[in-house]
DNA sequence: TCTGGGGTCCTAAGCCTT
DNA sequence: TCTGAAGGCTTAGGACCC
């Protein structure tokens, strides 16, 4: 089963600001290099889409709300999806923040995976107001691709046998991996289509593609994708960037450097252990990209070491004209670290040691030793509105999310901190999130998840205190809403109901007779 | 007022070791 | 001792994912 949230970030933030409800939404950079990390469908329905600069998006939809994005809000919710599929199954793979594969047959839904996957956006909307996509399918492949085929809040189901059907009409660029430049060295070569990909040789596609890629797709094409789900996978990297507001000269650059370097190395730190190799990437005015690494001969978790590695990188890097970007990515993580400890210290001995990471100040904290309890389908508190316990094991992904934030909550609203879209809350009037602000003057509305589109007020916050606030916890919608009620009834009738075109049900009847999910499992 | 930020993976070239 | 093949490592760049 594949799981994707619809309009993720946008969701999230119509839930917390119902005014917003049914208006377009884009959720991204405010800045003047911002671009648009979500836009809701009202916004999509005029051209907005993802990667858009901010500016073209605000041109093609003047009348969008404009917000930056609440990363602790997002997470918040996502533990919350991927606590809820754990309960579906132990193997859940987050892809990111808004979307998993789930391994059914893992599970206690193995014999019907489309109980399950009804189960889990019910479950996920009765506890959220969240609505998501689901796939059904053999493989990945097929899962996530039957998400994406009926957004938003889409339910497709593919059984093996309507596999090819499903699979042919696609265009090449709707396979994992085919990003614009792949397609368009395969339109050269007049493929558009999987079909088109499947009648292509595989001599060609790896000559054109390279080894990997065209074996690849040669293999998809074909619905031949073995990859398992995987619980949990190590970082390989860690890293930081910035793009700057306005380019940033020669001189600005090393202290734009260990800013950068700083975000990286708390990540670091907050993985445990060690990195290698330092990169360093630099974006030109021009929007050439250079990168220069620098590998050290011991992973290392001293600042200093890795300062110098960055600074040799940049040295290294050269760069000219002004600069729009600088990043640091630390590589060749290992859990342990080496440690120049300080003379005094050494107790006249070697003045190097080796520190396993759970020494370090920062221990690892993912950990998935136990993973979630398993209940049975018959289990009936399945259907209460209780979220999982969420307390330990959570991968990286869930609560990584936000690094920028580093003060604590709840803090006065400052001209500094201000942003679109910020929680807020006022003695007298609240909760709520700030709607505008210019030179001091905040315009907040005083509204949250299942209130009434809240009043705007307007404070001076250089002499009225408004106290900055986590966002709000995600919450059951104000009406609980049964399958029938949550839109496309009728196909969610076709599904819950014995139909040949999406079941195979071998006795006709209704249920969850084992033989009507072979084909899925 | 075009083009973010977090990543992974692959390729190719040069260098080095076996 | 020389040579060539094979393969690993490092580096830089690019494609791709969300």
């Amino acid at each position: 089963m594949h799981v994707d949230a619809d309009a993720f970030f946008a969701s999230v933030e119509t839930r917390h600001k119902p005014s917003l409800a049914r208006s377009p939404v884009l959720v991204g950079g405010t800045g003047p290099r911002g671009v648009v990390a979500t836009a809701n469908y009202e916004a999509r329905a005029v051209g907005c889409r993802s990667a858009m600069p901010m500016s073209q998006a605000r041109v093609l939809c003047p009348a969008a709300t404009v917000l930056t994005p609440r990363f602790p809000a997002y997470a918040a919710h996502s533990a919350l999806i991927m606590g809820t599929l754990r309960q579906l199954s132990p193997l859940v793979q987050p892809v990111s923040l808004d979307e998993a594969f789930v391994d059914l047959a893992a599970g206690p839904f193995a014999a019907d995976p489309v109980t399950a996957a009804d189960l889990a956006r019910r479950l996920i909307y009765n506890r959220s107001g969240l609505v998501v996509s689901v796939g059904l399918g053999r493989s990945k492949l097929i899962a996530k691709l039957a998400s994406d085929a009926d957004k938003p809040h889409g339910f497709t189901v593919v059984p093996g046998e309507n596999e090819d059907e499903f699979l042919m009409p696609k265009p090449v660029g709707a396979l994992w991996g085919v990003g614009p430049a792949t397609e368009a060295t395969l339109r050269t070569l007049g493929i558009r289509t999987v079909a088109d990909l499947r009648a292509a040789g595989r001599d060609d596609l790896v000559r054109v593609l390279g080894d990997a890629a065209g074996w690849n797709l040669y293999r998809l094409a074909r619905g031949d994708d073995p990859r398992p789900v995987v619980v949990e996978r190590e970082a390989k990297s860690v890293g930081a960037e910035r793009t700057f507001a306005q380019d940033l000269l020669r001189w600005e650059l090393p202290g734009a450097l260990e800013d950068v370097l700083a975000r990286a190395l708390r990540r670091l730190g907050r993985q445990g252990g060690g990195a290698r190799t330092v990169t360093v990437k630099v974006r030109l005015s021009d929007f050439t990209t250079l990168t220069r690494s620098v590998t050290l001969a011991h992973p290392t978790a001293e600042a200093d070491q890795l300062r110098e590695a960055a600074d040799a990188a940049l040295t290294a890097a050269n760069p000219v004209e002004p600069v729009r970007l600088l990043g640091v990515s630390l590589s060749g993580l290992t859990h342990w670290a080496q440690l120049r400890l300080p003379q005094d210290e050494a107790d006249g001995a070697a003045v190097d040691g080796l520190m396993a990471s759970e020494d370090l100040a920062e221990a690892p904290t993912v950990s998935s030793a136990s993973p979630d309890r398993v209940p049975t389908p018959d289990e009936s508190h399945l259907l209460d509105d209780a979220p999982p316990d969420e307390a330990v094991g959570r991968p990286a992904l869930e609560d990584d999310a936000d690094d920028g934030d580093e003060e604590r909550l709840p803090a006065p609203l400052t001209p500094h901190t201000v942003a679109l879209g910020l929680d807020v809350s006022h003695p007298h009037h609240g909760a709520g999130w700030v709607v505008r602000a210019e030179d001091g003057l905040v315009t907040v509305r005083f509204e949250g998840p299942n209130t009434r589109p809240g009043p705007d007020r307007r404070f001076d916050i250089r002499r009225e205190l408004l106290m900055r606030v986590d966002p709000p916890e995600p919450c059951p919608p104000a009406r609980l809403t049964s399958l029938a009620t949550l839109g496309k009834a009728d196909e969610l009738t076709a599904m819950l109901l014995p139909d040949e075109s999406t079941r195979r049900t071998p006795d006709g009847s209704s249920g969850t007779s084992a033989g009507s999910s072979d084909s899925l499992v």
